[in-house]
DNA sequence: CTTGAAACGGAACGAAGTATTCCGTTCCCT
DNA sequence: AGGGAACGGAATACTTCGTTCCGTTTCAAG
């Protein structure tokens, strides 16, 4: 046989199924099946369609981001704190779980207390880093900066995604510190969260 | 009647489709058609194809690179050169168009042609710039760094997408001036190209 | 060993979505 | 007035999925 019992399989489905949907939110429901070397069976045993597998993936998202907020915010160092939560989510690649997924399913009333709270959090941050932050930058761009890091992918090798995105925060960051101001008007929250329109 | 003329329409199909397939390679070509105010038999009088229609687009892209890159090419100043040559690209949303699109089609021999010309002229642009680089920079960053330009997008609103993106290239070039090397092995050409990979 | 229930695998089904074709109609120019 | 170029859009012919179903395998308790 190949797989070892129920609990196995269930994990074995999570985790395809977020390579799968991290390389196309619009991948069908058999890929993942295929990636995690099961049936379409189990998935359904486990799922009641896919929007749930979509909901359930995003909203873990959530919590990641929320967890890396809140282990950042420990740091003492406003500077190094901010430093620390834009890379941890990067690392995590949270970011594509929760923005690359939105609006393939209708969010709960909880994942939207969630996602406020990780606003609130990432704002928090946000403001103690203000004072070595270049002119003109608003939270708003944070979360941008984000997506542009997300963007970054080697298809196939999560291990070198990662790398390359490791390169280009550090790079985000210098940029976050330097001199000038930056040009235009920042983004609002509206052309930030577009994705979350239902 | 709506439309003034044949000629009239082969622009608001040309733009129609710009503007449809960046915002979803995958859209259907009905909705290509309806943006431009025309009838589907207008488009097949036109193009062969689907596929006809998109290699058209990213050609046209490829060509406006290019242009952009002689003409950066001019200036005198070498740092000046670089920076107009992304801002110019950027600018044209070129990058969407070439990149966005990348395997939607089979390329023709000319585009393969017209691609390694892109690559010599960016790479030139690259090398002049490089003494005011920061250490470990290379030419394949600089592709990284249009991309992740490209995933900035405010649906809906060309303008404010621009604006927002020439934010960001102002934060990005100053981060490639940043005096910390950049982290880990630079991005390799084949990661950087994969998109074109038939 | 039994044996009943939980888990599965994967074919079959049905609803969508979509590239392309076709034909009757309108437009434009002479 | 007339003929061909351009069109509009319904109809066609597939393809692509989400979901259901049913026969089979696994597993643990007796």
């Amino acid at each position: 046989m190949r797989t070892q019992g129920a609990a196995r399989n269930s994990e074995a489905i999570l985790a395809a199924a977020r390579e799968v949907f991290l390389a196309d939110a619009r991948a069908p429901i058999s890929a993942v099946a295929e990636r995690a070397g099961v049936g379409i069976s189990a998935l359904y045993r486990r799922y009641p369609g896919k929007e749930d597998l979509l909901r359930t993936l995003c909203h873990d998202g959530l919590r990641r981001f929320i967890a890396e907020a809140e282990q950042a915010a420990r740091e003492a160092d406003d500077w190094a704190a901010f430093e620390q939560f834009l890379r941890g989510v990067v690392e995590a690649d949270v970011h594509s779980l929760t923005v690359h997924l939105a609006g393939t399913f209708t969010p709960t009333a909880e994942m939207n207390t969630d996602a406020m709270r990780a606003g609130v959090l990432g704002d928090a941050l946000f403001e103690r880093a203000l004072p070595r932050m270049r002119p003109g930058a608003v939270a708003a761009d944070v979360t941008v900066l984000l997506e542009m890091c997300a963007a970054v992918r080697v298809p196939g090798d999560a291990d070198r995604t990662t790398d390359l995105r490791r390169r280009y925060v550090t790079l985000l960051l210098d940029g976050l510190r330097a001199d000038a101001p930056l040009p235009g008007p920042p983004p609002t929250e509206a052309e930030v969260n577009w994705r979350w329109r239902q």
